[in-house]
RNA sequence: GGUUCCAUAGCUCAGCUGGAUAGAGCAACUGCCUUCUAAGCAGUAGGUCUCAGGUUCGAAUCCUGAUGGAAUCACCA
């Protein structure tokens, strides 16, 4: 049972027995670093209704728990602030109970499934910084659940078809005279994205010299040889044309090996992967279902709706007059598939917040159709990553390419441990894992301690730092640790847990931050933010490196002390091990 | 124009269901490596929490309005 817990039950028990006051909620909050104590308890709520001063409440409650408590050593009043000291002794117990609990920081079994979709690429294009928020995000999220104690299906629901797709497929036939990665060179996904961007620049003339003739912008967009031949193209899709499909197929396979080594890279990965190639028909059957229910309606050209003005929103197509598919459509079908593939629970969709609209749509037909998971489904909505000059555009070339990116990194963490030159005893490929390591580690950290909900910035200016808030510097403390258990281990040292007495002032900052990781993990959990993990893995980080700097271990020549402080920084060293996995991060043994 | 979201130090970000003198990092300046890894530690400086009202013992936090910014409002996905 943690100290919070312990405080809360005695504090109501002091109301009680004082003032004869039910409270079932105690509020602690972490007592400012100005004043002594640990904890603090806000006793203005009370003083209207007991008629007391703040103080003489204060003196009250701190009296009570010095004396029946049993973890309270001492306690201020300052205005109404009750701030409670506890004993050396309630903190060492409590980190006796951290260290010996192999399990410390898995939350009990919640028996319920959770999906997690994210990344959704389209294979017209490489994935670009905005996509490594998003992996980063659902990959972490994923991480979170699953320590929470939910089961986690990670889903990856890749748009491989589509007008966008033809238009690089259109684009490689007339000019690719048959390049193919091998001949190249260029990372598949890169070879189709270059296809992609060739498209456009034709289309974009074929307009201009429409344009010429007296046709309006609209028309000449819409008339333009190459779209139509695109449209054209994925109707011969849609009809299965062998030779469509086969170019299809093969540009498919090109990028999904290069989405694979970045995958790789970003290390990431998926339980189940749904393409649209697949999905992108079903729907249909639970529009007409929707129809007869009387959940849509149809208008007089026979396409479908739905009316949500009764919702603040508004009325939406759901089937062309053709009765043709929309985007919304299969998005429908497919989450009744994901549904009947693993009956989750609840349903989290890692896409941007320029998606909020649609997925608010989507719920509520959801809801309406009587879907039984429709509450469980939750859009994790990020904010976009922009780039001081605003929105990243691909028109203008101002995409941060993932790939790119993470080379970048990699060279600078290389370039940073060269410098500082700790790393004499690496072999090559030791060396070369560490770069990885930092550079992921920097990247990561960087993207996931901002609030997901919050859009962020990213200056391809400045480099991303190594140090202060950020990945290597938490991955630096958890090496030290390592480096200190090694000499600890080579000098016979072993870390005991019971013995010790009188607690530094960093150590018990320390052990309060490790009580408070259960908390942490549930409220990334139930907030869905990776950005509450980093926050405390780096003020463990920071709260470690005081006590490092501050108190010596080998010099130390109390050996109760000595054991104490060797199973604290193993303890210490694994909760930052466990907290960054929970980011993706990998941690070093040595940097 | 309608809807939604955002505004905290020069810059990038924290700030939990309202609590004390609003916190980190970067950048600037000052100390600390003959001692467990200086990718570290300690300190100085930096704020009208966009503005104006309101709610109350108490507001960066809640409410209203204004200003500035973003997203969205396709028979695109």
């Amino acid at each position: 049972m943690n100290l919070e817990k312990i405080l809360q039950d005695h504090i109501a028990a002091a109301l009680k027995a004082e003032f004869d006051v039910e409270e079932s909620n105690i509020a602690l909050q972490p007592t400012r670093k100005d004043f002594e104590g640990s904890f603090t308890f806000v006793v203005f709520p009370y003083v209207k209704t007991l008629r007391k001063s703040p103080v003489e409440l204060g003196n009250a409650i701190g009296n009570y728990l010095v004396a029946n408590s049993g973890v309270v050593k001492a306690f201020n009043v300052v205005q109404g602030f009750l701030n409670i000291s506890i004993a050396d002794a309630a903190w060492l117990d409590m980190f006796g109970g951290i260290f010996k609990d192999k399990k410390f920081g898995q939350l009990a079994n919640k028996k319920e499934t959770v999906m997690v979709e994210y990344s959704s690429p389209n294979t017209n294009k490489p994935l670009h910084l905005g996509h490594l928020r998003n992996n980063f995000l659902g990959f972490s999220v994923a991480q979170i659940l699953s320590a929470n104690g939910y089961e986690v299906v990670k889903a990856n629901l890749v748009n491989d078809r589509g007008i966008h797709i033809c238009k690089s497929m259109l684009a490689y036939q007339k000019f690719g005279n048959g390049e193919t990665p091998e001949s190249s060179g260029l990372k598949g996904d890169h070879l189709v994205g270059k296809y992609y961007v060739e498209f456009d620049k034709h289309y974009k003339v074929e307009i201009e010299a429409l344009k010429a003739t007296g046709l309006s912008e609209d028309d000449a967009k819409k008339q333009a040889p190459l779209l139509v031949e695109a449209q054209e193209m994925l109707l011969k899709w849609e009809e299965g044309d062998a030779e469509t499909l086969a170019l299809w197929n093969k540009m498919n396979d090109w990028v999904f090996a290069g989405f694979n080594q970045t995958y790789q890279k970003m290390g990431v990965s998926f339980d189940k992967i749904y393409r649209e190639s697949n999905t992108y028909l079903l729907g249909k059957k639970s529009v007409e279902e929707g129809l007869k229910s009387g959940v849509f309606f149809q208008k007089e050209d026979s396409s479908v709706w739905i009316d949500l003005t009764d919702e603040g929103l508004d009325q939406k197509l759901v089937l062309r007059k053709d009765g043709t598919s929309v985007y919304i459509t299969q998005d429908i079908g497919t989450a009744d598939l994901k549904y009947n593939d693993f009956k989750m629970s609840k349903s989290v969709y890692v896409v941007g917040n320029e998606q909020d609209y649609h997925f608010e749509v989507l719920f509520k037909i959801l809801k309406k159709l009587g879907r039984p998971y429709s509450e469980g489904t939750y859009h994790l909505s990020y904010g976009m990553v922009d780039l001081p000059s605003g929105k990243m555009k691909s028109r203008e070339g101002t995409v941060v390419d993932a790939d790119d990116l993470m080379q970048e990194m990699t060279d600078t963490a290389r370039e940073r441990t060269l410098e500082l030159g700790k790393i004499d005893g690496f072999s090559k490929e030791e060396a070369e894992e560490l770069y990885d390591t930092l550079a992921m580690g920097a990247l990561k950290y960087f993207l996931l301690k901002v609030d997901p909900k919050k859009r962020m910035l990213f200056n391809p200016e400045e480099s991303i730092d190594f140090q202060g808030n950020t990945g290597p510097f938490i991955q630096y403390t958890h090496a030290r640790i390592c480096s200190i258990l090694r000499k600890a281990h080579e000098q016979g040292i072993i870390g005991v847990a019971t013995n010790y007495k009188t607690l530094h002032e960093s150590e018990q900052e320390v052990i309060y931050l490790l009580s408070e990781y259960p908390k942490k993990l549930a409220d990334a959990g139930r907030e869905l933010s990776p950005s509450l993990i980093a926050q405390y893995a780096y003020d463990l980080a920071k709260a470690y490196n005081r006590f490092y700097n501050e108190v010596s271990i080998f010099n130390e020549t109390d050996l109760d002390a000595q054991q104490f402080r060797i199973a604290f920084s193993s303890v210490v060293g694994e909760t930052i091990k466990k907290a960054m996995a929970l980011l993706g991060i990998n941690v070093p043994s040595r940097m």
